[in-house]
DNA sequence: ATGGTTGCTTAGCAA
């Protein structure tokens, strides 16, 4: 099974790309961020023609969050489910192939210190409550995304200049490494150690040419999936050419020694 | 300590 997530930072204005980048990779699942649409306004037909069911958790102007799977999502589940009142769309989930995947998009956090700061760690933690409530670590489970942390030092093109900021900030690498500590593992970092690998480059000060980025977008499984990853690549090829997003696809190959039950 | 760029919504916010 091909798992992939991608940041597409407008679905709309990324359809053309988002399209011929299905057809290109033929992911089995692939989850969404940043959709910046409605339910309504997401272009539902044209993902379906290219052969993908849709589980959406829309929002207009900012946020929303997607998984689109070759054959059945089930058990769709929206947002975090706690006692908060939350209007943003940053999560979803849904069992695929018995696999249950979750689509998320972590709360950037502006400025270290402001209130959206403290909205990132608090989701963090809330994203930990989360997984403890709803499912178990010896589940097959893969919780992909934008987590607007780069998990270490080799995740970050000059990280004593990005430690200050909510990209790589102790605090932040703290909060997204206890809900690793629920039970999952980086699977990007089972299959490469080298440093310079990202997932995400600023539009401004010609981020991407000179390679300046952090990798920030993962693929987290739980022990039933860590056995079975054959391979994870960013597909830095489309963050190049006409109308990029900012964040390149991350790739997950499972093969599904998981689905094998013992006699 | 700003600025640089993109997208949504229409000058300002978010990233």
């Amino acid at each position: 099974m091909k798992l992939a997530t991608w940041n597409v930072n407008s679905v709309r204005t990324r359809l053309p790309r988002l399209l011929r980048w299905l057809d290109a990779w033929q992911p089995d699942v692939l989850c969404l961020q940043e959709l910046k649409a409605t339910n309504e306004n997401f272009p539902t037909e044209a993902v379906r023609e290219a052969g993908y069911q849709v589980a959406l958790h829309g929002q207009k102007t900012y946020n929303g969050v997607a998984i689109l799977a070759r054959g059945k999502l089930e058990d769709v589940r929206c947002g975090l489910q706690d006692d908060s009142d939350d209007a943003q769309a940053r999560l979803i989930s849904a069992r695929v192939r018995g696999v249950r995947v979750l689509s998320a998009y972590v709360p950037n956090g502006g400025q270290v210190g402001s209130e959206k700061w403290h909205y990132k760690l608090t989701w963090l933690q809330r994203l930990r409550r989360h997984l403890e409530r709803g499912f178990r670590p010896d589940e097959p489970l893969a919780l992909c995304g934008d987590f607007n942390v780069a998990p270490q030092a080799r995740d970050v093109c000059d990280p004593t200049a990005w430690e200050t900021t909510v990209l790589f900030h102790p605090e932040a690498r703290a909060a997204l490494a206890h809900v690793a500590d629920w039970g999952l593992t980086d699977a990007f970092r089972l299959c490469h150690d080298e440093a310079g690998l990202y997932s995400w480059w600023d539009y401004r000060m010609l981020a991407f040419p000179k390679n300046q980025g952090l990798r920030i977008d993962h693929v987290f499984v739980t022990a039933p999936l860590e056995r079975c990853c054959d391979a994870a690549v960013i597909d830095r090829e489309e963050r190049k050419g006409k109308q990029p997003s900012d964040h390149a696809p991350v790739v997950l190959t499972l093969n599904d020694a998981h689905a094998v039950r013992p006699a």
